[in-house]
DNA sequence: CGCGTTTGACCCGCGC
DNA sequence: GCGCGGGTCAAACGCG
């Protein structure tokens, strides 16, 4: 959790020190120089503050989401107790998706059959070590159309009702690169129609085609995924409607902290994203960069 | 005509 | 071993 917030400090240091130096070494520079700097610097702590607030409420949505989520999965538990066992299901997947929706909390209880799982998980890791992720988009119920403009692009090779779901899933190959295997599953979610799960399998090995297709069209960005998350997961200004961090890898050897630093990562490439789109922050940065250039010129001369 | 989508058939893993 | 269900293949089809 508080990693969270160091990277915020991180973000703020490199800017607050190369202002810093300048304004203690400048001596007799014009005043508005002086205050634009003042500006800037000011500038940068309200960016540093706004960094810790967006961290700190971010902690509390995950917080609130994997207290959500564990009560749930004892109600499930209980449920299955009581009611006799599925005909079918698939308890490695299931397993898998539940551990990636807590965000790993609850699990690696160890039972007989996670011991089984694990097993099965180790041979899966043998083959193919391709992360996993889930991702939902908000559409317009109306669209039946099982397409995420995700900005990458995506071949249809299949679709399929499955069981516990009404609503088909269609399966996606990354057709950007031949070399790239990237696999995504979508498909409707049970509870909201309007709701499209989009499961990723696997990590593009080429960059993104278009970088803004998933701020268009009907599809929104409602909360991200993980490693291969699309564009819109760059987008540090989505609004977390679902703070949903369904993050999965399938090396879950121990699942409690094993994802933070790829979530680490991927919440500052985030804030990194956001920033940048900041008007504030560039010319606050510029600023910063010039103030550095305009003190290197003086300590040559 | 080429490319992407659709869709039924097939394959494979898992539980019984 | 059999049946079920998810995942994939590939021929047919549609569209620009």
């Amino acid at each position: 959790m508080d990693q969270y917030s160091s990277s915020s400090v991180d973000t703020s240091l490199d800017l607050t020190i190369g202002i810093t130096r300048m304004r203690v070494e400048e001596d007799s520079t014009t005043s508005a120089l002086v205050d634009e700097l003042k500006r800037v610097n000011a500038e940068n702590k309200k960016l540093s503050e706004m960094l810790t607030l967006m961290c700190d409420n971010y902690n509390v949505l995950r917080k609130q989401l994997m207290e959500y989520v564990n009560k749930n999965n004892n109600t499930a538990e209980r449920d299955d107790q009581t009611s006799p066992p599925k005909k079918r299901k698939s308890p490695a997947r299931d397993e898998a998706i539940s551990s990636a929706v807590i965000g790993g909390v609850s699990e690696s209880s160890s039972t007989d059959q996670d011991d089984q799982y694990l097993c099965k998980k180790q041979r899966e890791e043998t083959v193919v070590k391709e992360k996993v992720s889930r991702v939902y988009y908000k559409t317009e119920a109306s669209d039946t159309t099982l397409v995420v403009k995700d900005g990458y692009q995506w071949r249809k090779y299949g679709q399929k009702v499955t069981r516990d779901n009404p609503s088909p899933r269609a399966y996606f190959k990354c057709a950007c690169a031949p070399s790239c295997s990237v696999k995504k599953k979508v498909q409707r979610s049970v509870e909201d129609q309007s709701v499209l799960v989009a499961t990723y399998e696997g990590e593009h090995n080429h960059p993104m085609p278009s970088q803004m297709d998933s701020n268009n069209g009907l599809n929104r960005y409602v909360s991200l995924g993980g490693p291969v998350a699309p564009a819109a997961a760059a987008n540090g200004s989505c609004s977390l409607a679902k703070p949903v961090d369904l993050t999965e890898s399938k090396k879950v050897r121990s699942p409690s902290r094993i994802e933070f630093p790829e979530v680490q990562k991927l919440l500052v490439e985030q804030m990194a994203s956001s920033l940048t789109k900041d008007p504030n922050f560039t010319a606050a940065l510029a600023a910063a960069v010039t103030g550095r250039l305009y003190q290197q010129n003086q300590t040559e001369k």
